[in-house]
DNA sequence: TTGTAGGCGTTATCAG
DNA sequence: CTGATAACGCCTACAA
């Protein structure tokens, strides 16, 4: 089979009997088009399989529609990030944008190589650090962008990420709520680590503490954890037990097999998967979702807002965790 | 700050004082270029931090550097792509080239769209099904593919997979040479799957299988194996277990966490991450590789390959899983 | 409602 | 070794 050039707006203008402009006037809408013209415009592209191409209009319209991911380096067992990968690219799909990968690796020269070549219109960061030195790369180039995660400083990008101070409210209420004198935390509660998800989160737990309730953070190993709770001095009612961690929890949890079915615990699941659904120990705890392509879904509507409004101003969002359903999205 | 529009090579030409299709070649190297004009193209490039516009480039020479990754629509804890797609990623950029996520629910129809419209130049595609539709569309369009996992006819693409028959051979020979007389498979494995992995991998296994090893199938539930193999006739060595699914080992892990240290099981784990370094139950236990990194580089190349042979034959790389070391990959 | 024409920033073919 | 110049395919004033 030969590799016949592609077609152009032009062959579907001849094809058509109309003027090339006119294609490409019915095809951006840009002004009316009488309904018999755009009728033969729309048969022409049908036949020729035309598509516009993409490199000449990012020319001439200084516009690519793609937006940039910058993904994180995965540390070992990361699943985190593709549920975001295919939420936000489903989601610029809905507003005609395409999708380029950047991984985190390249840093604020990335950023600079993406948006000075014209690849790419806007940015969403993915796990963004407390100071983030491609924040500044996007705000020098006044670059539409949206980071994941919240920088300690008022960024020049929006904003989108879940509201670790409510979470960390919303576990200490539930294991007040269910007679727990003791939280457990544990998972990677570093209040210095590079990004300050922790530190939100524990902020919040202390503030909604009651008296009645001690707070005890674990040592960061799933291994270590059980027998750090054995060590404990002993507690009158039952122990909550959460951890900040998606990529670990089931590791978590397979340290403390024996305590997640035991009455005087209270697990609380951190994650979009039911895992009850998949058939484990884990089935019917409670559990919070960090509703991740609900995250994705703003984040790409929030770039879609900057793009179009051309001095709109940033915004922070910061979504509530949620409490699963019982026909959860599974 | 005022936004400046972005420097052209007409710009970097007038600033070194030579023509500006002389900055062009010496961008791309077409031409030779004598030492001091280079050097005073490079310093002007530096100063006004050009960068060649990506879309003009595209339109000119047909080619958009940009390759097109299709990921699978995620099912329910499917951490598996992640590690491809950042590999990929940092792979592909050491040859310049940049890469637009796809996400598979597009279809054939998204492979006639990238391509089309000249967005991507080649395509790699994830999760290939046994019988894909998009492999017809890409033959159609004569594109440069690579598909990880393998279609059962020949494709006109390139295949970069496991070996999944040795797999289940070497699964068979570590089970009989540890003394086993039972190998008990868990883990998605139907027959009739819309992809081959697990048919190919039980034919490896089944053609290995020496006399004295019982191959026993378990349903696919975590929750319900350890209950099947207890309902299993008693057996006089040891039983091996292997489950085909990363996503799910630690559940399964989770489900049959007594058996992980019973002298009587050998349980063999199949993932690219070392569970023991991160503490728990699963220490010092023998593990194969997917080499997810190692078939995304492979992938790569192969595109590269394809992308510079203008008619270069397609070819299929079964890669062996590997036996993790002492030292492994972490 | 439609057509004409100029130019977006490169690459690559001519000359020199 | 280097300069001028013609496309590449599309968008969008300007004209009709």
């Amino acid at each position: 089979m030969v590799k016949s050039k592609a077609p152009t707006s032009q062959d579907v203008a001849r094809l058509a009997g109309v003027s090339q402009s006119t294609v490409s006037y019915a095809l951006t809408g840009a002004r009316p088009i009488s309904e018999e013209t755009r009728r033969r415009i729309e048969a022409a592209i049908q036949e020729l399989g035309y598509h516009p191409n993409s490199g000449a209009r990012t020319l001439r319209s200084r516009r690519s529609g793609v937006i940039g991911l910058m993904v994180p380096t995965p540390r070992p067992l990361s699943s985190g990030p593709m549920p975001f990968v295919v939420a936000i690219s489903q989601e610029a799909r809905r507003f005609d944008l395409d999708v380029l990968v950047v991984t985190a690796d390249e840093g604020a020269a990335g950023v600079r190589r993406v948006v000075g070549t014209g690849l790419c219109d806007a940015l969403i960061l993915m796990e963004i650090d407390r100071d983030d030195e491609r924040l500044a790369a996007v705000a020098e180039a006044g670059l539409p962008c949206v980071s994941l995660g919240k920088p300690d400083a008022v960024p020049g990008a929006s904003v989108v990420d879940l509201d670790f101070e409510l979470l960390g409210r919303l576990v200490v209420e539930r294991a007040f709520a269910e007679g727990c004198s003791r939280l457990l935390l544990f998972g990677r509660l570093e209040e210095k680590s590079r990004r300050n998800d922790s530190s939100r989160f524990l902020r919040g737990v202390h503030e909604a503490a009651p008296a009645g309730l001690e707070v005890v953070l674990a040592p960061g190993d799933p291994a270590q954890v059980a027998a750090f709770e054995d060590d404990l001095s002993p507690t009158s009612g039952r122990t909550a037990l959460f951890g900040l961690s998606q990529e670990l929890e089931m590791l978590f949890a397979l340290a403390m097999t024996d305590r997640l079915t035991d009455p005087g615990h209270l697990f609380i699941g951190w994650s979009d998967v039911d895992l009850a659904a998949l058939g484990t120990a884990l089935a019917a705890i409670p559990r919070l979702t960090p509703r991740q392509a609900d995250v994705s879904v703003l984040a790409v509507r929030e770039l879609v807002r900057l793009l179009r409004e051309p001095d709109a101003e940033s915004r922070t969002t910061l979504l509530p965790p949620q409490w699963a359903e019982a026909d959860g999205e599974g």
